[in-house]
DNA sequence: TAGCAGTCAATATC
DNA sequence: GATATTGACTGCTA
């Protein structure tokens, strides 16, 4: 009986740890288990906070496609500009509305510059009922941009699709709408219109703060110059380099480049294929294409526009990103010289008067020759040296000038280059650049300097203008003689003086002033001086105008458009 | 053909 | 960097 019970406690003993043991397995795996999803939640929690951040980041992206879409109107909208500005006559009926304004499509309240004309034109019933306070409306147009942070640059660029000085010029002194010729008038419509367009004011700005955030703008139309040759040459170069060795200081600057264009173009490309804003977009940028190459395989409308996009940036990511590689200096008065050895000479010593404050030469366009052939990418080194040198003494050129104005180098660099030039295959690109600045710099020896008057030259001029405002040719003659210029240069000098007097007269507003002399940018002492506003009996019935024009706007000043006309008029009265 | 209006773009200036 | 100045140019007109 004893023995049973034994049994049966010992059985139940057994039974007791075997559960013990079984629920400490269950209790392990629970921990375990409980572990593992708390690591779980753990990444789980993580997950949503990285989704969070990102969705976070992309907060924009509403913001992001509107300026997509306003670029792309601009895109548009530049290509309309680059070729219609070069109609001579403003026509209502061509539509240069294109420019910024054709945003109608996405905003219906804007109105088009034919039918905005239309309308401001309609109380006068033909173009004489037109009639805009010029002066009015450019200080109204001034006050857009400077209280919206836009350049004038960017302004004529998209809006008038002008260059910056024209809006620095037309904006300063506006001429009097009855003054203006049809085409003159042109950029006072477009001025017009943009104030009145709130989406196109908004679209600038937007495109303004863009271009200033992220890239440099490229509002200048490109052109083939010789910086195009240049940089092409060194992009084949460094696409060779490439391919072929890691010997390259300029890869990284490309590569950040291709970076955030392919960021951009995913942007885009994302935009543009997504339905609800796959939208028409029926213009090919094939000439920008051309003229800077594609990064991309090429791609069907509507995504030209995510290409028109990578040209566009990839001109100003190139602007941006290779100043060293920039040949800026080679269309400057140093690249090229005047046949005549005395002129070249004055042109250099002209010059080395204010090279101290010259850096490297600045990008320029000027055209050079289309059939240019350093393509091949393989330029005799010694031989451009040698010509370089020869043609530097021939001419009495130092190595310090034509260095700081040809190459951007000093003297000892130039010294060292000319002395000991590199194998072409063995340089660098920068290296390179210098052969090629010399290479171009030799190839165009005719080109024309810019010329810079002196102080002293613009007094002469002003001067000889006093007693002589339409000197004859002999005059002319003269007086470049005198001055060691070209008698175009002397006959250009008068056009544009006589010009800019009648502009000034013109734009001067009401209050009495102090009529600065053109040359007045430099401290001239005969920058003032007395002007003449008596009428003449001998004038005509445009001449009297102008003159009671004048007379309520100038009471000092440079001599009078009216006693310009009048000595005119007397000179034809003697013949 | 001279002169002009309008403009560009290199350069100066701020 | 933005703006102003100015020599040179184009296209038009008388």
């Amino acid at each position: 009986m004893v023995t049973m019970r034994d049994r049966d406690i010992q059985r139940l003993e057994q039974e007791v740890r075997r559960l013990q043991r079984l629920l400490q397995e269950v209790q392990e795996r629970s921990a375990n288990h409980v572990a593992l999803l708390q690591q779980q939640l753990a990444n789980k929690s993580q997950h949503i906070e990285r989704l969070q951040a990102k969705l976070q980041s992309q907060q924009d992206y509403e913001k992001i496609k509107t300026e997509l879409r306003s670029l792309r109107t601009l895109m548009q909208t530049t290509d309309d500009v680059s070729t219609e500005v070069k109609t001579p006559e403003f026509h209502p009926s061509v539509g240069k509305e294109e420019v910024l304004n054709e945003s109608s499509s996405s905003s219906s309240s804007s109105l088009s510059l034919q039918s905005f004309i239309k309308e401001e034109c309609d109380s006068g019933g033909d173009d004489d009922g037109c009639e805009f306070d010029t002066t009015r409306l450019a200080q109204q147009v001034k006050e857009a941009l400077q209280r919206l942070n836009i350049g004038q640059r960017v302004f004529g660029h998209y809006v008038l699709g002008l260059s910056q000085g024209t809006v620095s010029d037309i904006l300063a002194r506006p001429k009097p709408w009855s003054k203006l010729t049809s085409r003159g008038k042109e950029p006072f419509l477009r001025m017009k219109h943009f104030l009145s367009d709130e989406h196109s004011i908004r679209t600038l700005s937007v495109i303004q703060e863009r271009l200033r955030g992220i890239l440099v703008p490229c509002v200048r139309p490109p052109d083939v110059n010789s910086d195009d040759v240049i940089r092409k040459i060194l992009d084949q170069s460094r696409l060779q380099m490439l391919d072929g060795d890691d010997d390259d200081d300029g890869g990284s600057d490309g590569d950040a480049s291709d970076n955030v264009i392919r960021n951009i173009l995913q942007q885009a490309k994302h935009e543009m294929q997504t339905p609800a804003t796959n939208d028409t977009c029926d213009a090919p940028v094939r000439q920008e294409e051309e003229d800077y190459g594609t990064l991309e395989p090429s791609v069907q409308s509507p995504v030209d526009f995510v290409q028109s996009i990578i040209q566009k940036v990839k001109c100003e990511l190139d602007e941006d990103s290779e100043p060293s590689v920039s040949p800026c200096s080679i269309s400057r008065s140093f690249q090229t010289l005047p046949a005549d050895p005395d002129q070249r000479a004055q042109v250099f010593s002209r010059s080395e008067e204010n090279t101290e404050t010259r850096e490297r030469p600045r990008s320029c366009p000027t055209a050079v020759s289309s059939s240019f052939e350093l393509q091949s990418l393989d330029l005799d080194t010694f031989s451009i040296t040698q010509r370089v040198k020869e043609t530097l003494m021939i001419n009495n050129i130092g190595q310090r000038v034509f260095g700081e104005e040809v190459l951007g180098l000093t003297q000892s660099s130039v010294s060292e280059l000319l002395s000991h030039p590199k194998p072409w295959t063995k340089l660098s690109l920068k290296g390179k650049e210098n052969f090629v600045r010399m290479h171009l710099w030799l190839q165009d020896p005719q080109k024309k300097p810019r010329v810079i008057l002196s102080p002293q030259e613009r007094e002469t001029l002003m001067a000889a203008y006093q007693t002589e405002p339409y000197p004859s040719p002999y005059t002319v003659e003269r007086l470049a003689a005198q001055l060691g210029l070209q008698t175009s240069t002397v006959s250009n000098w008068f056009y544009n003086h006589r010009s800019r007097i009648r502009r000034d007269g013109f734009s001067e507003p009401l209050q009495t002033r102090t009529f600065q002399n053109p040359a007045a940018s430099r401290p001239v002492s005969d920058s003032l001086v007395r002007i003449k506003q008596e009428p003449s009996d001998g004038d005509t019935e445009e001449d009297a105008d102008l003159q009671r024009e004048q007379h309520s706007h100038v009471s000092v000043g440079v001599q009078s458009v009216m006693s310009v006309k009048r000595e005119k008029t007397e000179d034809l009265s003697d013949l």
